[in-house]
RNA sequence: UGAGGGUUGGUGCAGCGGCAGCACGACGGGUUCUGACCCCGUUAACCAAGGUUCGAAUCCUUGACCCUCAGCCA
């Protein structure tokens, strides 16, 4: 069992996270003295975009390792690629990195403060022998690559001089040579089964700005030649990462042993596939760009920032990944566990409050008009150190449309002409007249109520079927409410032809006039409740305004009507 | 037709030569001032065929199917 029901405790989550191959693989490092004992993993985001719940995988995992075992795990923003990174992307990582509850210490580094020393082994490595600067033009590159059954040849430029190199390289680096002109590449077999081995390229010209080096650079080293190093560099143990690299790991290697430098083992496991969604970071740019969603934070995106705006806590994230497990198979995680998750944490710590989504008016007629009352609700009855709170009770009351049908079918327990039901922590009242308009539309109900129920029991023991939320209409506050449904209407949208083909277009429902306890009022953004009967919401952090709470809902509770109601209608 | 990986209930993950287990889901029941939570029970799987072995999900062989790779992205 995961120890996460302390909070944000990490220290204490017990040998929490299931075992997975990767931790027999440290065990057994560990056991034989491999790396001396050390653990020491690194999260290693590219700065060119939002965090995602993917992300939060890796980021369980890699921290989550380095706790359990006693290690260090780094944070490290591969910022290769200057055309596609920015400092906002950096913070944000941060800050959801922070958010999930992790702490890098000072083990914050950027691999553009290693260009220095990724140029050095670049000369080393021509010097060797083991790199020249092609001039062929990328097209050509590609051609001479081969294909996956036919060897490639080797380029013209392959058997330059180490000087001719040597002065080739430098040239590019001082930008003697325009962007495209030649690139400088291992020298390794440009007939090897794995594509990867055909001569890859190590450097290419850039004249772009970069983030943090400016114009310093107009060469940037490539994923394969300075991720391996910087693992090195920084005494990496355990490099993990996602099974499309499977193959690269042969470059990785052989760069680390043709440089004879610290050799970390890289380790590859499935990125996560959640139903329902896309995870790749080009469709959720696409998203955002094209207007199909408000934001990266927008309550539908997998984004850790919409997750979180949605109301998704970071126990709630942190124990899904221990959940959904690590190995090396591709798999298409339930969206119902994200949604299992969020209801178990959210039902020990979420206040308990009445709101009326969709008002029908119900007048107490036997209750005095100029009346109210306090009654006593209780916050949360998973915790009654979370206290009470007292509800205002009058003669005019809104109750929730669905919950009153004039013709009930067998299961229907709720109101219906002649029938009692209790309002929570109030009293039994039953139905006697039913209001329609012009058009048949039923717009009020007439009810009596018994003052003995006081509370919401009968002294006499008589038992009602349902119990219904409800709110006074004198003391209600009116408030927004997004209804949140799952953003594409298919469950592997990224196997569509199209994925924005299949997107849901009902993802959203915004419902206003909906009418909310007063405790309410002044709820802070982002604070989480439980609306009874109904689901898990919490405040808007972008658009509320004070006094006036928009509500986001998380998730439904589980709801047996509905399914009894589907059952009906088939 | 190349190379590297993968295949256990509906879903995800364990089990690593000795009774196939956990979670989610589904189904049934109990409880209930939330048709929630909680509790109890049921359901349902080792890709296939050979081989080794007293014994195979696990080791070997062959095959099937799935994923990844031909960026100067990561």
């Amino acid at each position: 069992m995961s120890g996460s029901s302390t909070g944000n405790n990490l220290e204490n989550r017990i040998p929490s996270a299931p075992p997975n191959f990767i931790r027999h693989i440290i065990e057994e490092d560990t056991r034989t003295g491999k790396y001396d004992g050390r653990v020491i993993t690194r999260f290693p985001p590219e700065p060119n975009g939002y965090l995602h719940i993917g992300h939060a995988k890796s980021i369980c995992l890699n921290f989550g390792l380095s706790i359990d075992y006693h290690g260090d795990c780094h944070l490290r923003f591969d910022d290769t690629n200057p055309e596609k990174e920015e400092v906002e992307y950096v913070e944000s990582i941060k800050a959801d990195v922070r958010w999930l509850g992790f702490d890098w210490k000072d083990h914050r580094y950027f691999t553009s403060d290693y260009f220095d020393r990724l140029y050095d082994y670049a000369v080393r490595l021509i010097r060797m022998g083991k790199a020249y600067v092609d001039s062929l033009s990328a097209e050509d590159i590609r051609r001479y690559r081969g294909t996956l059954t036919e060897p490639g040849k080797d380029s013209p430029f392959r058997n330059r001089s180490v000087d001719e190199n040597l002065a080739l390289f430098q040239k590019m680096k001082e930008g003697g040579l325009d962007e495209g002109e030649c690139v400088l590449r291992a020298k390794i077999d440009m007939a090897a089964p794995n594509m990867v081995m055909r001569d890859p390229a190590l450097y290419r010209i850039r004249k772009a700005h970069h983030h943090r080096t400016g114009d310093k650079w107009c060469i940037y080293p490539m994923y394969d030649f300075a991720h391996c190093l910087s693992d090195s560099i920084e005494g990496i143990t355990h490099s993990i990462c996602t099974l499309e690299f499977e193959n690269n790991r042969e470059l990785y290697d052989w760069i680390l042993d043709t440089l004879k430098v610290y050799h970390p083992r890289q380790i590859e496991f499935a990125r996560l596939n959640l139903s329902y969604t896309v995870l790749s970071k080009r469709k959720l740019i696409e998203l955002v760009t094209g207007g199909h969603v408000t934001g990266w934070d927008d309550p539908r995106m997998p984004t850790l920032s919409g997750l979180r705006r949605r109301g998704y806590t970071p126990e709630s994230i942190r124990n899904f990944c221990d959940r959904i497990g690590v190995a090396k198979r591709d798999s298409m995680v339930d969206l119902g566990l994200l949604e299992y998750v969020i209801r178990e944490d959210l039902n020990k710590k979420a206040h308990r409050v009445m709101a009326v989504l969709n008002p029908l008016r119900v007048v107490i007629e036997n209750y005095p008009e100029d009346q109210a009352e306090m009654l006593t609700a209780v916050n949360n009855p998973e915790d009654p150190d979370m206290g009470a709170r007292q509800l205002p009770f009058s003669r005019v009351l809104y109750i929730e449309r669905d919950d009153f049908m004039e013709n009930p079918p067998k299961k229907f327990f709720r109101l219906s002409p002649g029938r009692e039901v209790r309002l929570r922590y109030a009293y039994f009242i039953t139905c006697t007249e039913v209001i329609k308009n012009e058009t048949g539309e039923v717009v009020e109900l007439r009810c009596s109520y018994d003052p003995a129920t006081r509370g919401g029991d009968a002294p006499d023991g008589r038992k009602v079927k349902a119990t219904l939320h409800w709110v006074s209409a004198a003391h209600a506050i009116d408030a927004q409410v997004r209804l949140y449904e799952t953003l594409f209407s298919v469950e592997n949208p990224a196997a569509a032809e199209d994925f924005k083909a299949v997107l849901n277009a009902g993802s959203v429902q915004t419902l206003t006039g909906c009418k909310v306890e007063p405790s309410l009022a002044d709820a802070p953004p982002g604070f989480s409740c439980q609306f009874e009967r109904l689901g898990y919401f919490c405040v808007d952090i972008r658009d509320c305004v004070p006094g006036r709470p928009v509500f986001n809902r998380v998730v439904t509770l589980k709801d047996m009507w509905v399914k009894i109601k589907d059952q009906h209608q088939k």
